[in-house]
DNA sequence: GCATGATCATGC
DNA sequence: GCATGATCATGC
């Protein structure tokens, strides 16, 4: 680079120090000058453009990290644009490619991943739709090094995807397979398919990542320079490399196992209306809540920080005493102008599958309800794929605009719509059915449906099977 | 008893 | 006011 740089690469507080300057401005505000001097063509994304017109480096691909003196490696990452002052990730924050052919070779000291991302500088900018990248708004700038205890369960992530790629297996990674450190695929629908050393089949190119969860409790550190008030699994560094969370959460219920909901009640002061639907959900909360001395009364997922980090998904089961669980797993009900949108790739749902679950089963047992087993769960591959049909057949469904097949009414007069989403017969896995308040509440269609001639329609989600969860989740 | 449509209490 | 994590209800 010829021009003189107006930090110093080698020292990494030099960088910081530049890099912070950034914070409430956008790129046009902030690099105006180089831009017009280097006549912006209008290509280039966020961090590339950083890149290039503030740290003046060209965009490249090396392994070693971009400011390689000081050992940092810049990532720009988006943020969900919110009303309330705590920002949240938008997505995962997506770091180096990983090479199957090269990874199997490889100790994590010495892994491409670690050399790569040991020390991040993060610049989150707030995403907004309808603007020029030019002119996203700067929010947070900081540096992260991977606390030691984090960091003992993102090797263990690391020798996870590791030890699939060894196995052959690299076409079946998943980002439900590791807690804070993902595969995520890269490059587009299904694009660039990569060789793998143990097995003929190519493999979708990926890349490590880190959860959304986690980026989000960067941010909150970032942000205010000390962390929220969590519940905490893991005492220490120590402890993460002993033992894993599923060992301590287990440890957690042992002396639970085997309770009545009724004890449970009592144990715990649970006052909760029986009757509300989300009864054993909220027993389920209260549980965790005093297992882990929690004081506040927050979203599970949110307020046990492994949990948090690794974006789990806590989910409440009753099993019949034939093993056969009550009723279905719902996830948000799906808006359907975005399904049409979406690939499979890129959906909400497979987003959704793609969770780390915690399922706590309560079975009914001579008249009793009874905790029987808390169980860490992630969807196999091959079950993946059998969704992925669910969502297509779905998303035809919408884009077609057939919902609708017939309507008719039951014995009080109530109106009974019959659709053609895929039903229960259609996939052993999931199956979509309305989620609402009534079928009054909506979304609206990106195209009227034929049979009603509406563009809107009752609220639908998917569900996962019945059966699916006893035979792959409970049994399994 | 299964498949599917409809609905609800809660908490933010 | 709405999303969430569920349960209730009906027809075959």
């Amino acid at each position: 680079m010829k021009k003189s740089l107006p930090y110093n690469p080698a020292i990494k507080s030099s960088i910081l120090a530049y890099a912070k300057k950034l914070e409430g401005h956008s790129l046009k505000s902030i690099c105006n000058n180089e831009i017009i001097t280097h006549q912006y063509s209008g290509k280039g994304n966020f961090g590339q453009l950083l890149e290039k017109f503030y740290f003046f480096y060209e965009p490249n691909s090396d392994s070693e990290p971009d400011f390689p003196e000081a050992g940092v490696e810049l990532k720009t990452s988006p943020l969900k644009k919110t009303k309330s002052v705590s920002s949240r990730a938008k997505e995962r924050l997506v770091l180096n490619i990983i090479n199957y052919m090269e990874i199997v070779n490889q100790d994590f000291e010495e892994s491409s991943f670690w050399k790569k991302n040991s020390c991040l500088l993060l610049v989150f900018y707030v995403f907004e739709k309808e603007k020029d990248v030019l002119d996203y708004k700067i929010r947070i700038v900081g540096d992260w090094t991977f606390p030691e205890s984090d960091l003992e369960i993102i090797k263990k992530d690391w020798s996870q995807i590791k030890a699939k790629v060894l196995a052959g297996k690299a076409h079946e990674l998943s980002e439900g397979d590791t807690l804070y450190l993902a595969a995520c695929t890269k490059g587009g629908k299904g694009g660039n398919p990569r060789k793998q050393p143990n097995s003929e089949q190519l493999a979708k190119q990926r890349a490590f990542s880190l959860k959304p969860g986690y980026v989000n409790h960067i941010i909150e550190f970032l942000a205010s320079g000390k962390k929220e008030t969590y519940g905490k699994l893991i005492a220490d560094a120590k402890q993460a490399r002993t033992e894993t969370i599923e060992n301590i959460i287990q440890k957690k219920f042992s002396s639970l196992i085997g309770k009545s909901v009724e004890d449970l009640v009592s144990l715990f002061s649970i006052t909760i209306n029986p009757l509300a639907k989300n009864y054993y959900s909220i027993i389920t909360k209260k549980i965790i809540n005093s297992v882990f001395n929690v004081p506040y009364d927050r979203e599970l997922e949110n307020y046990i920080e492994e949990f948090q980090k690794a974006d789990v998904l806590i989910r409440t089961v009753r099993l019949k005493e034939n093993d056969m669980p009550e009723q279905e797993i719902s996830f948000p009900a799906f808006d359907y102008k975005k399904i049409v949108d979406e690939s499979w790739e890129d959906s909400d749902f497979k987003a959704d599958l793609e969770h780390k679950f915690l399922f706590i089963f309560f079975k009914m047992e001579k008249s009793k309800l009874i905790l029987k087993k808390v169980k860490f769960w992630n969807m196999p591959f091959e079950d993946l794929a059998k969704a992925e049909m669910v969502w297509k057949e779905t998303k035809r469904v919408v884009s077609d605009g057939i919902i609708v097949s017939s309507i008719g009414k039951d014995k009080n007069g109530k109106i009974i719509r019959k659709t053609n989403f895929p039903g229960k017969k259609f996939s052993s896995v999931a199956h979509v059915r309305p989620h609402g308040i009534n079928s009054n509440d909506t979304y609206d269609l990106p195209k009227p449906d034929e049979y009603t001639k509406a563009n809107f329609y009752t609220k639908h989600c998917f569900w996962l099977n019945k059966s699916y969860v006893r035979d792959k989740i409970y049994y399994d």
